[in-house]
DNA sequence: GCAGAAACTTGAACGGTTGCACTTATTGAC
DNA sequence: GTCAATAAGTGCAACCGTTCAAGTTTCTGC
Protein backbone atom coordinates (compact mmCIF):
# COMPACT_ATOMS: atom_id res chain seq x y z
CA UNK A 1 0.00 0.00 0.00
CA UNK A 2 1.97 2.68 -0.97
CA UNK A 3 -0.62 5.36 -0.49
CA UNK A 4 -1.18 7.88 2.18
CA UNK A 5 -2.57 5.30 5.10
CA UNK A 6 -4.29 8.33 7.08
CA UNK A 7 -6.58 8.96 4.45
CA UNK A 8 -9.80 6.13 5.26
CA UNK A 9 -11.88 4.80 2.69
CA UNK A 10 -14.97 7.26 3.32
CA UNK A 11 -12.50 10.40 2.78
CA UNK A 12 -11.30 8.66 -0.48
CA UNK A 13 -14.88 7.93 -1.92
CA UNK A 14 -16.42 11.05 -0.88
CA UNK A 15 -13.28 12.85 -3.09
CA UNK A 16 -13.79 9.96 -5.83
CA UNK A 17 -17.38 11.10 -5.83
CA UNK A 18 -16.42 14.81 -5.92
CA UNK A 19 -14.41 14.18 -8.71
CA UNK A 20 -16.83 12.41 -11.10
CA UNK A 21 -19.26 15.16 -10.58
CA UNK A 22 -16.85 17.20 -11.80
CA UNK A 23 -15.59 15.41 -14.63
CA UNK A 24 -19.32 14.77 -15.70
CA UNK A 25 -19.70 18.49 -15.18
CA UNK A 26 -16.76 19.86 -17.84
CA UNK A 27 -18.05 17.14 -19.75
CA UNK A 28 -21.74 17.78 -20.28
CA UNK A 29 -20.53 21.52 -20.29
CA UNK A 30 -17.92 21.41 -23.15
CA UNK A 31 -19.59 19.00 -25.47
CA UNK A 32 -23.48 20.84 -24.91
CA UNK A 33 -22.98 24.13 -23.70
CA UNK A 34 -23.39 25.68 -20.01
CA UNK A 35 -26.54 26.54 -20.00
CA UNK A 36 -28.01 23.84 -22.06
CA UNK A 37 -27.01 21.40 -19.53
CA UNK A 38 -29.34 20.97 -16.63
CA UNK A 39 -27.79 20.40 -13.31
CA UNK A 40 -29.86 17.04 -13.13
CA UNK A 41 -27.78 15.96 -16.22
CA UNK A 42 -24.95 16.57 -14.54
CA UNK A 43 -26.07 14.60 -11.32
CA UNK A 44 -27.30 11.59 -13.71
CA UNK A 45 -24.40 11.21 -15.44
CA UNK A 46 -22.12 11.15 -12.44
CA UNK A 47 -24.79 8.54 -10.94
CA UNK A 48 -25.81 10.84 -7.74
CA UNK A 49 -28.96 12.30 -6.51
CA UNK A 50 -29.17 16.16 -6.95
CA UNK A 51 -28.91 16.33 -3.50
CA UNK A 52 -25.15 14.58 -3.00
CA UNK A 53 -24.30 17.11 -6.05
CA UNK A 54 -24.89 20.13 -4.10
CA UNK A 55 -23.53 18.39 -1.08
CA UNK A 56 -20.34 18.89 -3.00
CA UNK A 57 -20.48 22.34 -4.84
CA UNK A 58 -22.23 25.71 -3.73
CA UNK A 59 -23.86 25.66 -6.91
CA UNK A 60 -23.64 25.34 -10.80
CA UNK A 61 -21.32 27.29 -11.84
CA UNK A 62 -18.97 26.03 -9.04
CA UNK A 63 -18.98 22.72 -11.08
CA UNK A 64 -16.50 24.58 -13.15
CA UNK A 65 -14.41 26.03 -11.09
CA UNK A 66 -13.36 22.97 -8.99
CA UNK A 67 -9.69 23.32 -9.56
CA UNK A 68 -9.12 26.84 -8.38
CA UNK A 69 -8.74 26.30 -4.79
CA UNK A 70 -6.05 27.62 -2.92
CA UNK A 71 -5.57 30.89 -5.26
CA UNK A 72 -5.95 32.74 -2.25
CA UNK A 73 -2.76 30.89 -0.60
CA UNK A 74 -0.44 31.59 -3.16
CA UNK A 75 -1.26 34.96 -4.09
CA UNK A 76 -0.86 35.76 -0.09
CA UNK A 77 2.40 33.65 0.19
CA UNK A 78 3.58 35.63 -3.20
CA UNK A 79 3.61 38.59 -0.63
CA UNK A 80 4.39 37.60 2.42
CA UNK A 81 7.38 35.30 0.69
CA UNK A 82 8.74 37.33 -1.56
CA UNK A 83 12.44 37.66 -2.10
CA UNK A 84 14.15 40.49 0.39
CA UNK A 85 14.61 43.89 -0.87
CA UNK A 86 11.93 43.25 -3.60
CA UNK A 87 8.67 45.68 -3.23
CA UNK A 88 5.22 44.34 -2.65
CA UNK A 89 4.11 45.40 -6.01
CA UNK A 90 6.93 43.66 -7.88
CA UNK A 91 6.32 40.92 -6.08
CA UNK A 92 2.99 40.60 -7.25
CA UNK A 93 4.07 41.35 -10.76
CA UNK A 94 5.99 38.50 -10.47
CA UNK A 95 3.24 36.11 -9.51
CA UNK A 96 1.10 37.72 -11.88
CA UNK A 97 3.62 36.79 -14.72
CA UNK A 98 4.67 33.34 -12.99
CA UNK A 99 1.01 32.12 -12.27
CA UNK A 100 -1.60 33.78 -14.20
CA UNK A 101 -0.41 34.31 -17.39
CA UNK A 102 1.12 31.35 -18.48
CA UNK A 103 -2.22 29.71 -17.01
CA UNK A 104 -4.45 31.44 -19.07
CA UNK A 105 -2.08 30.58 -22.58
CA UNK A 106 -1.41 26.75 -21.54
CA UNK A 107 -3.08 25.49 -25.00
CA UNK A 108 -4.37 22.34 -23.09
CA UNK A 109 -6.91 25.17 -21.34
CA UNK A 110 -8.16 26.45 -24.46
CA UNK A 111 -11.47 24.54 -24.38
CA UNK A 112 -12.18 25.18 -20.51
CA UNK A 113 -11.08 28.75 -20.98
CA UNK A 114 -13.22 29.55 -24.19
CA UNK A 115 -15.93 27.63 -21.74
CA UNK A 116 -15.55 30.24 -19.21
CA UNK A 117 -15.75 33.27 -21.63
CA UNK A 118 -18.10 32.39 -23.73
CA UNK A 119 -20.56 31.96 -20.43
CA UNK A 120 -21.74 35.25 -19.14
CA UNK A 121 -22.90 33.91 -15.63
CA UNK A 122 -19.18 31.50 -15.72
CA UNK A 123 -17.39 34.70 -16.44
CA UNK A 124 -19.05 36.49 -13.74
CA UNK A 125 -18.82 34.20 -11.76
CA UNK A 126 -15.15 33.90 -11.96
CA UNK A 127 -14.17 37.41 -11.27
CA UNK A 128 -16.81 37.67 -8.45
CA UNK A 129 -14.95 34.18 -7.15
CA UNK A 130 -11.82 36.04 -7.86
CA UNK A 131 -12.56 39.85 -5.85
CA UNK A 132 -13.27 37.57 -2.96
CA UNK A 133 -9.86 37.24 -2.48
CA UNK A 134 -9.07 40.87 -2.06
CA UNK A 135 -9.44 41.10 1.62
CA UNK A 136 -7.08 38.61 2.16
CA UNK A 137 -4.38 39.96 0.10
CA UNK A 138 -5.17 43.53 1.73
CA UNK A 139 -4.49 42.33 4.77
CA UNK A 140 -1.24 40.69 3.78
CA UNK A 141 -0.30 43.78 1.92
CA UNK A 142 -0.77 45.79 5.03
CA UNK A 143 0.47 43.54 7.33
CA UNK A 144 4.28 43.93 4.80
CA UNK A 145 3.75 47.21 5.06
CA UNK A 146 3.53 47.67 8.55
CA UNK A 147 -0.27 49.28 8.36
CA UNK A 148 -3.22 49.47 9.28
CA UNK A 149 -5.41 46.19 8.56
CA UNK A 150 -7.65 48.31 6.61
CA UNK A 151 -5.36 50.85 4.88
CA UNK A 152 -7.33 52.40 2.18
CA UNK A 153 -4.12 52.54 -0.04
CA UNK A 154 -3.71 48.44 0.37
CA UNK A 155 -7.37 47.81 -0.38
CA UNK A 156 -7.23 49.78 -3.15
CA UNK A 157 -4.56 48.12 -4.58
CA UNK A 158 -5.54 44.50 -3.67
CA UNK A 159 -8.67 45.11 -5.53
CA UNK A 160 -6.96 46.78 -8.38
CA UNK A 161 -4.65 43.81 -8.87
CA UNK A 162 -7.25 41.72 -9.14
CA UNK A 163 -8.98 43.34 -11.40
CA UNK A 164 -5.81 43.04 -14.41
CA UNK A 165 -7.30 39.38 -15.43
CA UNK A 166 -10.26 41.02 -16.21
CA UNK A 167 -8.34 43.57 -18.29
CA UNK A 168 -6.23 40.95 -19.97
CA UNK A 169 -8.82 38.63 -21.23
CA UNK A 170 -9.31 39.35 -25.24
CA UNK A 171 -5.85 40.82 -25.35
CA UNK A 172 -3.33 39.69 -28.02
CA UNK A 173 -0.45 40.03 -25.52
CA UNK A 174 -1.61 39.15 -21.95
CA UNK A 175 1.74 39.39 -20.83
CA UNK A 176 2.82 42.56 -22.15
CA UNK A 177 -0.90 43.99 -20.72
CA UNK A 178 -0.06 42.69 -17.17
CA UNK A 179 3.31 44.62 -17.41
CA UNK A 180 1.58 47.95 -18.52
CA UNK A 181 -1.21 47.85 -15.84
CA UNK A 182 1.57 47.45 -13.73
CA UNK A 183 4.03 50.07 -14.86
CA UNK A 184 0.68 52.32 -14.60
CA UNK A 185 -0.04 51.84 -10.94
CA UNK A 186 3.58 51.91 -9.63
CA UNK A 187 3.67 55.28 -11.48
CA UNK A 188 0.18 57.02 -11.94
CA UNK A 189 -1.93 57.79 -14.65
CA UNK A 190 -0.10 61.53 -14.20
CA UNK A 191 2.52 60.01 -16.69
CA UNK A 192 0.53 58.58 -18.91
CA UNK A 193 -2.20 60.80 -19.85
CA UNK A 194 0.70 63.87 -19.27
CA UNK A 195 0.65 66.87 -16.81
CA UNK A 196 -2.41 69.06 -18.72
CA UNK A 197 -4.28 65.41 -18.97
CA UNK A 198 -4.18 65.01 -15.41
CA UNK B 1 -53.31 69.46 -21.25
CA UNK B 2 -50.12 71.19 -20.45
CA UNK B 3 -48.29 67.77 -21.20
CA UNK B 4 -46.34 66.77 -24.07
CA UNK B 5 -48.99 65.55 -26.75
CA UNK B 6 -46.52 63.11 -28.52
CA UNK B 7 -46.38 60.16 -25.87
CA UNK B 8 -49.68 58.18 -26.22
CA UNK B 9 -51.89 56.79 -24.00
CA UNK B 10 -50.28 53.11 -24.40
CA UNK B 11 -46.76 54.57 -23.16
CA UNK B 12 -48.04 56.03 -20.20
CA UNK B 13 -50.04 53.22 -19.22
CA UNK B 14 -47.00 50.98 -19.68
CA UNK B 15 -44.87 53.54 -17.71
CA UNK B 16 -47.67 54.21 -14.95
CA UNK B 17 -47.59 50.05 -14.47
CA UNK B 18 -44.20 49.63 -14.56
CA UNK B 19 -43.87 52.88 -11.58
CA UNK B 20 -46.38 50.76 -9.51
CA UNK B 21 -44.26 47.21 -10.06
CA UNK B 22 -41.03 49.31 -8.77
CA UNK B 23 -43.04 50.97 -6.26
CA UNK B 24 -44.91 47.77 -4.93
CA UNK B 25 -41.23 45.98 -4.96
CA UNK B 26 -39.83 48.84 -2.70
CA UNK B 27 -42.03 49.10 -0.26
CA UNK B 28 -42.37 45.26 0.03
CA UNK B 29 -38.37 44.53 0.45
CA UNK B 30 -37.92 47.28 2.74
CA UNK B 31 -40.37 45.92 5.04
CA UNK B 32 -40.09 42.28 5.26
CA UNK B 33 -36.34 41.96 3.55
CA UNK B 34 -35.35 41.04 -0.16
CA UNK B 35 -35.63 37.52 -0.06
CA UNK B 36 -38.42 37.02 2.51
CA UNK B 37 -40.42 38.67 -0.40
CA UNK B 38 -41.25 36.22 -3.75
CA UNK B 39 -41.55 38.05 -7.40
CA UNK B 40 -45.26 36.89 -6.95
CA UNK B 41 -46.16 38.67 -3.57
CA UNK B 42 -44.59 41.74 -5.68
CA UNK B 43 -46.87 41.14 -8.86
CA UNK B 44 -50.13 40.76 -6.84
CA UNK B 45 -49.16 43.82 -4.43
CA UNK B 46 -48.72 46.03 -7.88
CA UNK B 47 -52.20 43.92 -9.09
CA UNK B 48 -50.14 42.44 -12.16
CA UNK B 49 -49.30 39.00 -13.35
CA UNK B 50 -45.74 37.69 -13.02
CA UNK B 51 -45.18 37.73 -16.76
CA UNK B 52 -46.10 41.11 -16.98
CA UNK B 53 -43.82 42.05 -14.37
CA UNK B 54 -40.64 40.07 -16.28
CA UNK B 55 -41.70 41.94 -19.50
CA UNK B 56 -41.21 44.92 -17.47
CA UNK B 57 -37.92 43.90 -15.76
CA UNK B 58 -35.16 41.77 -16.60
CA UNK B 59 -35.03 40.09 -12.97
CA UNK B 60 -35.94 40.17 -9.62
CA UNK B 61 -32.88 42.44 -8.63
CA UNK B 62 -33.22 44.91 -11.66
CA UNK B 63 -36.92 45.89 -9.60
CA UNK B 64 -34.33 47.72 -6.81
CA UNK B 65 -32.28 49.45 -9.03
CA UNK B 66 -35.08 51.24 -11.06
CA UNK B 67 -34.22 54.51 -11.04
CA UNK B 68 -29.96 54.39 -12.17
CA UNK B 69 -30.82 54.18 -15.37
CA UNK B 70 -29.18 57.03 -17.19
CA UNK B 71 -26.01 56.59 -15.16
CA UNK B 72 -23.90 55.67 -18.00
CA UNK B 73 -24.94 59.34 -19.90
CA UNK B 74 -24.17 61.39 -16.52
CA UNK B 75 -20.80 59.35 -17.02
CA UNK B 76 -20.00 60.07 -20.44
CA UNK B 77 -20.77 63.66 -19.93
CA UNK B 78 -18.59 64.52 -16.62
CA UNK B 79 -16.05 63.20 -19.50
CA UNK B 80 -16.95 64.76 -22.92
CA UNK B 81 -18.09 68.13 -21.44
CA UNK B 82 -15.80 68.85 -18.99
CA UNK B 83 -14.59 72.24 -18.44
CA UNK B 84 -12.10 73.79 -20.47
CA UNK B 85 -8.35 72.89 -19.63
CA UNK B 86 -9.34 70.21 -16.78
CA UNK B 87 -7.91 67.05 -17.31
CA UNK B 88 -10.07 63.65 -17.62
CA UNK B 89 -8.87 62.04 -14.03
CA UNK B 90 -9.87 65.63 -12.45
CA UNK B 91 -13.36 65.39 -14.18
CA UNK B 92 -13.80 62.22 -13.19
CA UNK B 93 -13.33 62.83 -9.77
CA UNK B 94 -15.04 66.19 -9.49
CA UNK B 95 -17.84 63.84 -11.16
CA UNK B 96 -17.63 61.21 -8.50
CA UNK B 97 -17.69 64.02 -5.61
CA UNK B 98 -20.72 65.99 -6.93
CA UNK B 99 -22.55 62.88 -7.53
CA UNK B 100 -21.90 59.73 -6.04
CA UNK B 101 -20.80 60.92 -2.63
CA UNK B 102 -23.80 63.04 -1.91
CA UNK B 103 -25.90 60.44 -3.37
CA UNK B 104 -24.93 57.36 -1.01
CA UNK B 105 -24.97 59.91 2.27
CA UNK B 106 -28.20 61.35 1.62
CA UNK B 107 -30.23 60.13 4.68
CA UNK B 108 -33.47 60.43 2.47
CA UNK B 109 -31.69 57.18 1.04
CA UNK B 110 -30.74 55.65 4.01
CA UNK B 111 -33.33 53.12 4.92
CA UNK B 112 -32.35 51.78 0.81
CA UNK B 113 -29.11 51.88 1.21
CA UNK B 114 -28.99 49.48 4.13
CA UNK B 115 -31.14 47.48 1.70
CA UNK B 116 -29.19 47.14 -0.76
CA UNK B 117 -25.50 46.76 1.55
CA UNK B 118 -27.66 44.39 4.11
CA UNK B 119 -28.46 41.78 1.14
CA UNK B 120 -25.43 40.28 -0.90
CA UNK B 121 -27.37 39.31 -4.04
CA UNK B 122 -28.60 43.24 -4.39
CA UNK B 123 -24.67 44.72 -3.67
CA UNK B 124 -23.44 42.12 -6.05
CA UNK B 125 -25.87 42.88 -8.86
CA UNK B 126 -25.21 46.46 -7.88
CA UNK B 127 -21.63 46.01 -8.28
CA UNK B 128 -21.61 44.26 -11.89
CA UNK B 129 -24.44 46.73 -13.14
CA UNK B 130 -21.96 49.38 -12.26
CA UNK B 131 -19.00 47.86 -13.91
CA UNK B 132 -20.76 47.31 -17.22
CA UNK B 133 -20.25 50.87 -17.78
CA UNK B 134 -16.74 50.38 -17.90
CA UNK B 135 -16.66 49.71 -22.19
CA UNK B 136 -18.23 53.04 -22.40
CA UNK B 137 -16.49 55.16 -20.49
CA UNK B 138 -13.22 53.99 -21.63
CA UNK B 139 -14.27 54.55 -24.95
CA UNK B 140 -14.77 57.95 -23.79
CA UNK B 141 -11.75 58.65 -21.92
CA UNK B 142 -10.09 57.23 -25.49
CA UNK B 143 -11.74 59.25 -27.55
CA UNK B 144 -11.33 62.33 -25.50
CA UNK B 145 -7.19 62.02 -25.56
CA UNK B 146 -7.56 60.74 -29.04
CA UNK B 147 -6.26 57.26 -28.59
CA UNK B 148 -7.13 53.95 -29.92
CA UNK B 149 -10.65 52.87 -28.83
CA UNK B 150 -9.55 49.83 -26.83
CA UNK B 151 -6.37 51.84 -25.49
CA UNK B 152 -5.06 49.54 -22.03
CA UNK B 153 -4.48 52.84 -20.12
CA UNK B 154 -7.70 54.24 -20.13
CA UNK B 155 -9.45 50.60 -20.09
CA UNK B 156 -7.81 50.52 -16.94
CA UNK B 157 -8.48 53.66 -15.22
CA UNK B 158 -12.21 53.12 -16.09
CA UNK B 159 -12.43 49.90 -14.80
CA UNK B 160 -10.39 51.34 -11.59
CA UNK B 161 -12.73 54.67 -11.25
CA UNK B 162 -15.64 52.46 -11.38
CA UNK B 163 -14.40 50.14 -8.38
CA UNK B 164 -13.90 53.50 -6.13
CA UNK B 165 -17.87 53.25 -4.89
CA UNK B 166 -17.69 49.60 -4.06
CA UNK B 167 -13.93 50.60 -2.20
CA UNK B 168 -16.06 53.62 -0.39
CA UNK B 169 -18.90 51.70 0.93
CA UNK B 170 -18.40 51.17 4.38
CA UNK B 171 -15.62 53.67 5.11
CA UNK B 172 -16.44 56.11 7.48
CA UNK B 173 -15.38 59.28 5.48
CA UNK B 174 -16.26 58.75 1.44
CA UNK B 175 -15.36 62.12 0.42
CA UNK B 176 -11.85 61.66 1.97
CA UNK B 177 -11.90 57.95 0.58
CA UNK B 178 -12.64 58.88 -3.11
CA UNK B 179 -10.09 61.81 -2.71
CA UNK B 180 -7.34 59.84 -1.87
CA UNK B 181 -7.81 57.06 -4.35
CA UNK B 182 -7.58 59.43 -7.36
CA UNK B 183 -4.58 60.98 -5.92
CA UNK B 184 -3.17 57.13 -5.84
CA UNK B 185 -4.08 56.97 -9.68
CA UNK B 186 -2.97 60.01 -10.11
CA UNK B 187 0.53 59.77 -8.57
CA UNK B 188 1.11 55.81 -8.13
CA UNK B 189 1.97 53.75 -5.49
CA UNK B 190 5.64 54.47 -5.63
CA UNK B 191 5.14 57.66 -3.69
CA UNK B 192 2.59 55.56 -1.08
CA UNK B 193 4.71 52.68 -0.54
CA UNK B 194 8.11 54.53 -0.94
CA UNK B 195 10.69 53.91 -3.42
CA UNK B 196 11.93 50.72 -1.98
CA UNK B 197 8.76 48.87 -1.32
CA UNK B 198 7.20 50.19 -4.84
C1' DG C 1 -19.21 -6.32 17.17
C1' DC C 2 -21.56 -1.97 17.84
C1' DA C 3 -22.95 2.84 18.26
C1' DG C 4 -22.80 6.77 15.94
C1' DA C 5 -21.31 9.72 12.36
C1' DA C 6 -21.17 10.72 7.64
C1' DA C 7 -22.35 9.95 2.72
C1' DC C 8 -25.93 9.18 0.03
C1' DT C 9 -30.87 8.55 -1.70
C1' DT C 10 -35.67 9.57 -2.68
C1' DG C 11 -39.20 12.63 -3.26
C1' DA C 12 -41.23 16.72 -2.72
C1' DA C 13 -41.25 21.35 -2.53
C1' DC C 14 -40.14 26.52 -3.22
C1' DG C 15 -39.00 30.57 -5.87
C1' DG C 16 -37.18 32.73 -10.16
C1' DT C 17 -37.97 32.62 -14.92
C1' DT C 18 -39.87 31.53 -19.52
C1' DG C 19 -43.11 29.92 -23.16
C1' DC C 20 -47.69 29.61 -25.01
C1' DA C 21 -52.26 30.55 -26.21
C1' DC C 22 -55.44 33.94 -25.33
C1' DT C 23 -57.98 38.49 -24.26
C1' DT C 24 -58.09 43.42 -24.27
C1' DA C 25 -56.83 48.14 -25.34
C1' DT C 26 -54.67 51.51 -28.39
C1' DT C 27 -53.22 53.02 -32.60
C1' DG C 28 -52.92 54.44 -37.50
C1' DA C 29 -54.79 54.10 -42.00
C1' DC C 30 -58.64 54.21 -44.69
C1' DG D 1 -66.27 55.87 -37.81
C1' DT D 2 -64.36 51.18 -38.97
C1' DC D 3 -61.06 47.88 -39.00
C1' DA D 4 -56.86 45.43 -39.08
C1' DA D 5 -52.47 45.45 -36.87
C1' DT D 6 -49.95 45.81 -32.89
C1' DA D 7 -48.65 45.95 -28.17
C1' DA D 8 -49.85 45.18 -23.18
C1' DG D 9 -51.47 42.20 -20.22
C1' DT D 10 -53.40 37.51 -18.39
C1' DG D 11 -53.43 32.68 -16.77
C1' DC D 12 -51.32 28.58 -16.69
C1' DA D 13 -48.02 25.25 -16.99
C1' DA D 14 -43.49 24.10 -17.15
C1' DC D 15 -38.31 24.17 -16.40
C1' DC D 16 -34.46 24.95 -13.56
C1' DG D 17 -31.56 25.78 -9.55
C1' DT D 18 -31.73 24.90 -4.90
C1' DT D 19 -33.17 23.16 -0.35
C1' DC D 20 -35.61 20.28 3.04
C1' DA D 21 -37.17 16.08 5.53
C1' DA D 22 -36.86 11.48 6.44
C1' DG D 23 -34.82 7.41 5.65
C1' DT D 24 -30.89 3.99 4.12
C1' DT D 25 -26.27 2.45 3.54
C1' DT D 26 -21.42 2.53 4.62
C1' DC D 27 -17.56 3.42 7.22
C1' DT D 28 -14.92 4.42 11.63
C1' DG D 29 -13.36 4.29 16.41
C1' DC D 30 -13.81 1.98 20.45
Amino acid sequence: MPDSPTVGRRERKKAATRQAIADAALELFLEHGFERVSVRDVAERADVSTTTLFAHFPGKEALVFDREADVEAELVAAVRDRPEGLGVVEALRAHALASWVPLAADPRRERFTALVNGTPALREYGERMWMRHAGALSSAIAEELGRDEDDLACAALARFVLEIPALATGRHDPRATVETVFDLLINGWRSQLGPDAG
